[in-house]
DNA sequence: GGCGCGTACCATGTCGAGCT
DNA sequence: AGCTCGACATGGTACGCGCC
């Protein structure tokens, strides 16, 4: 199996390329070179360095700047390498983006396969489109290989991933590869049941990631290409959009699209990486009543390619419409209603614990208070009710005086009584008393600082 | 007898004062 | 500083009473 870690190639392909930039070589021309040497290495049974030579000048015509020998030597330097390896060099780590290399990009998909496997499981599409697909590299031979009886269309926007996509997959009879132009103004896609798109600011065309400026022109023109009954899957970052790029788009596809299913994956890739989330809103050309219900789910998927649906919601469509983040967590905050609401009001919130005491009444009632020298009101459960406490029927005791703080326990009006004992949860405000009064070991007293009212507290 | 409720009390650990 | 011990916080349990 393909290995996936990114940069797992590296180092040899990074080894052909120093000896070929020294013969003055451009980078896109390495690649180029190097896409030949694997492509000889299929074709051609090696026997001896002057008929690989030949070989290479008859099957590709172009010059090598070199001999025999010089060929045959970058020949075993690079016949290893792994086509897979060599695309992701190619559109993360070639020198051409040195300035703005998408350091990361790569890994952006890894581990994803899994969730569109289960998507084309879902919908069983016969034919399998998917656009720019340098996006998913790592994706690709696992989905192509488990997937043999769906046909995979493959469409770049730049040639030398075009010829490389070709001879990767070139044994695969269920793939093929198309070039396309992501940013023309008139976008014709080929017929696919299922489109899987990808669509963040930039393309790779000639070798070169290229920022697309006008998006949501872009987007609204491939949508466009989604035939009747088909479906697609549009991935996302959220934290890539910025402005109000993204409710644009949403609000295209709720008016325009029956919206399947809205799934967040967090993809947590190992090597350090912070875990991402991607989003994939599934949808469907298809005339949809205006309230159908729309299902928001979130997936995991682990660095061993553990993959857990762990939660889902059902959202009615006119409901999502008002709803700010598409995300599970948020949507099933929203959901719980007006604490989350009250939560992100601007309304200030403080620790009942900072503005307030919070007590427990001590144990009085014990042997070692049996013979004490001072007389006190002993509040307990039972003295309190709806109407409030009855002080009048209170029981009394003697307590030892220097073990109790009276200070402390001493109850005073306005303290929120409750219950700490039972199923109850009793609660009233101490009245106002002349004697001595505190609470037994099963309650508790609020007393809020000058600034607050413990009538509100009751509430 | 079982259950809900209220009362009484227990076990354990922390903290700080006081002593050495 | 190290030790002991009382006070207290915390998180319980035991059990009686009254009601069904």
């Amino acid at each position: 199996m393909l290995k996936l870690i990114y940069g797992f190639d590296e180092n040899r392909i990074a080894r052909v390329y120093s000896v070929l930039q020294n013969c003055g070589l451009n980078n896109n021309r390495i690649i180029d070179e190097i896409l030949r040497i694997l492509y000889l290495r299929d074709k051609f049974e090696f026997t001896n360095k002057e008929s690989l030579y030949k070989a290479m000048k008859e099957y590709t015509g172009e010059n090598f700047p070199g001999d025999e020998s010089f060929f045959y030597e970058i020949y075993s330097l690079a016949k290893d390498i792994n086509i897979f390896d060599l695309i992701n060099y190619y559109v993360v780590y070639n020198p051409n983006e040195s300035k703005n290399r998408r350091i990361g990009y790569q890994s952006l998909f890894t581990n994803i396969s899994v969730y569109f496997k289960k998507v084309i499981e879902k919908y069983n599409p016969q034919s399998i489109l998917i656009l720019e697909p340098e996006k998913f590299v790592d994706e690709l031979p696992l989905l192509t290989e488990q997937l043999k009886d769906k046909r995979f269309i493959l469409l770049t926007g730049d040639k030398l991933l075009k010829k490389a996509f070709c001879l990767a997959f070139e044994k695969r009879e269920n793939v093929e590869v198309s070039t396309f132009d992501i940013t023309s103004e008139t976008i014709t896609l080929p017929e696919a049941d299922l489109t899987i798109s990808m669509n963040v600011f930039y393309t790779f065309r000639e070798g070169k990631w290229k920022l697309i400026r006008n998006i949501n022109e872009l987007w609204n023109r491939i949508i466009k290409n989604i035939k009747k009954d088909d479906y697609y899957c549009f991935l996302y970052l959220d934290e890539l959009f910025v402005n109000d790029k993204l409710d644009i788009l949403r609000g295209n596809l709720l008016e325009n699209f029956h919206i399947k299913s809205i799934n967040n994956i967090y993809l947590k890739r190992g090597y350090g990486f912070i875990p991402r989330l991607v989003n994939v809103i599934e949808i469907k050309n298809e005339k949809k009543d205006d309230d159908y219900d729309i299902e928001i789910v979130s997936w995991t998927v682990d660095k061993d390619k553990n993959y857990s649906r762990n939660n889902s919601i059902i959202k009615n469509r006119n409901e999502l419409k008002n709803i700010e983040k598409w995300e599970y967590e948020y949507i099933s905050k929203i959901s719980e209603g007006n604490l989350f609401k009250y939560q992100n009001s601007k309304i200030k919130k403080v620790k009942l614990k900072d503005i307030a005491d919070i007590v427990r009444g001590r144990m009085l009632l014990g042997s070692k208070n049996s013979e004490g020298d001072r007389e006190i009101d002993l509040i307990n459960i039972s003295s309190i009710d709806d109407e409030g406490i009855d002080l009048s029927n209170l029981r009394r005791i003697n307590i030892k005086q220097k073990w109790f703080q009276l200070d402390k326990y001493l109850v005073r009006e306005g303290d929120l009584i409750l219950t700490c004992r039972g199923t109850l949860l009793k609660m009233a405000i101490a009245p106002k008393t002349d004697r001595d009064t505190t609470i037994a070991s099963n309650l508790i007293y609020i007393r809020p600082n000058k600034d607050y009212d413990s009538r509100y507290l009751k509430l």
